[in-house]
DNA sequence: TGATTTTGTTAAATATATTTGACATTGAAT
DNA sequence: ATTCAATGTCAAATATATTTAACAAAATCA
């Protein structure tokens, strides 16, 4: 799977560490690392979540990404 | 979590059945019902699946439907 | 350079998504 | 009223998402 650099990015943009996304969304580090580099398939809840910390939505940030 | 009624409709609108629907995506039919249920927290390559099965995307069938 | 924060890696344990199978219910035919 | 397709329910098994912990590699900054 390609790396979701969208994420990473959006993430970036609001002056978040991984920690820190980790933290509001109340996952842990590793769950928000192996989203972004794309070796995983979160499940929707996750993926709402972190959306809603970071202002964006699900077609933004997972739509396309992998195959 | 509330049922996702968006699913269904748009399943009906193609004139799928679940197991249509289900056999077209590769999964069984207990899952589709479950999504539909929403009682469930399906993966985000499944909701893609589904997205690209009924020709919607994810903020149309996945995004607010729960909590 | 050295210290500290951030990111990345791995392996094992746990929680939960998904499958399998078998049966119950509903609704729309005939 | 009965047949049949579609939907729904339940329990047990399996696959996999997520956690936990401990450590390595970069990156940032004093």
């Amino acid at each position: 799977m390609a790396k979701n650099l969208k994420l990473k990015a959006a993430r970036v943009l609001k002056g978040m560490t991984q920690e820190d996304l980790a933290d509001a969304i109340g996952v842990t580090r590793q769950t928000i690392i192996a989203i972004e580099q794309g070796n995983y398939n979160p499940t929707i809840r996750l993926c709402r979540s972190v959306c809603k910390a970071l202002g964006q939505t699900l077609d933004e940030l997972f739509w396309e990404e992998d195959s």
